[in-house]
DNA sequence: AAATATAAAAATGTATACATTTTTATATTT
DNA sequence: AAATATAAAAATGTATACATTTTTATATTT
């Protein structure tokens, strides 16, 4: 069923389920070969995590982008994982903060799709707040990401991004090996802003 | 199903669903009078919002009290119940801070058991948060207080609390009146912290 | 003709039956 | 006797069939 799940976010994404218009069960268990159970299943997951929303009083749809769910989901990621840091801030060794990097290398290939960026980033922020040891927190904050993977079906954004949120990353590593705490923080909360900002701007000149 | 997760939740609350061993999909769906697949989909839910942890591989089980996890919920309810209260400030109107105030006198009843009193103090804060219009971060808000239910099936804390938690709505609906924002986002803050941490601390000596 | 009421169709929700996976108990090996 | 391998039992996962609810199309009323 994790499969089924994929497959439907990955067609959300690439626009091949419509937005707007709704979903029918028979249809999806039809074109993903599989029976109507797994797919209520399926859809009950996405609708409790914001890949789809009720449409009238039966039926689900994949619902618009939206500027103010975006600037929510962004103010709610600097919040917690300003927070998350803070607890991993004591445990992040000099091989945690290698992997980091070596995630933010892979950065580096001008190939990736926004969406395989979007991925190596959360993989590179989880890679830091896993020793925060606060399953909790992290939990919350591992579905806001997923959340704003949504967002990231489409290009958008100045062209040069890339390489102003990879400095960012290797700013924001230095911070922490050179142990400037507070100012880790701060500059953890403004990447996550600028992005926030970038793509609120950018959904708000797009209707 | 909401039904059946209502009361899954009760019976999680009260004890009769017990700690730490599995449920059996079939003896819920006996003892509940439903067929397997509405408690799968219950269990599903549950276990989304923290009421049910998986148990090895095949099966659930209702997780243990654990102040780690009570200290992340209260941190993000700061976190957030402030930020949510600053959207709501500007159109907290004279009418809604009476909804509120109305909710507060029903606080003063002294036989309501801690989990009457947990629903009664978040409809108030429901009351002011809904008029943020910002249904993404409401939505999170609202689940993390569902989840805070789990740690009020039980008497804990000093008996004062009552009187204490309840003054302290009525300073913060009077911070709002008199439009000192800034302060009343402060104290907002404080009345959370104050709580989780009385919570954490009851959960820490009981161990 | 617009608004409402009724009936048919189509959707979702649930029960039962079967398939697959996981767990437990037993047997075998070292 | 402890550890591993095997077989039986019991669990979860999924397909199909039926029940209930919702939607849509048609008929009726004002």
């Amino acid at each position: 069923m994790l499969e089924l799940i994929e497959q439907l976010k990955a067609d959300i994404l690439n626009g091949a389920l419509p937005r707007g218009c709704p979903l029918r069960q028979q249809e999806l268990s039809v074109r993903y070969n599989v029976s109507r159970i797994p797919v209520r299943d399926a859809i009950a997951q996405l609708k409790n995590q914001g890949w789809l929303v009720t449409h009238g009083k039966a039926g689900v749809m994949v619902p618009e982008l939206n500027w103010r769910e975006a600037e929510d989901l962004y103010q709610m990621r600097m919040a917690l994982e300003v927070q998350l840091l803070g607890h991993a801030l004591p445990n992040l060794t000099h091989e945690v903060l290698g992997r980091a990097k070596d995630i933010n290398l892979q950065l580096n290939n001008p190939c990736l799709t926004l969406l395989e960026r979007g991925q190596l980033n959360w993989d590179l922020h989880a890679t830091l707040y896993e020793v925060a040891n606060r399953p909790t927190l992290f939990n919350v904050v591992a579905i806001l990401n997923e959340q704003v993977r949504r967002y990231m079906g489409f290009q958008y954004g100045p062209l040069n991004y890339r390489d102003t949120s990879q400095n960012e990353h290797e700013k924001l590593i230095s911070l922490i090996e050179s142990d400037q705490k507070d100012q880790a923080l701060r500059y953890l909360k403004g990447h996550i802003e600028v992005a926030g900002r970038m793509l609120v701007d950018y959904l708000k000149n797009e209707n």
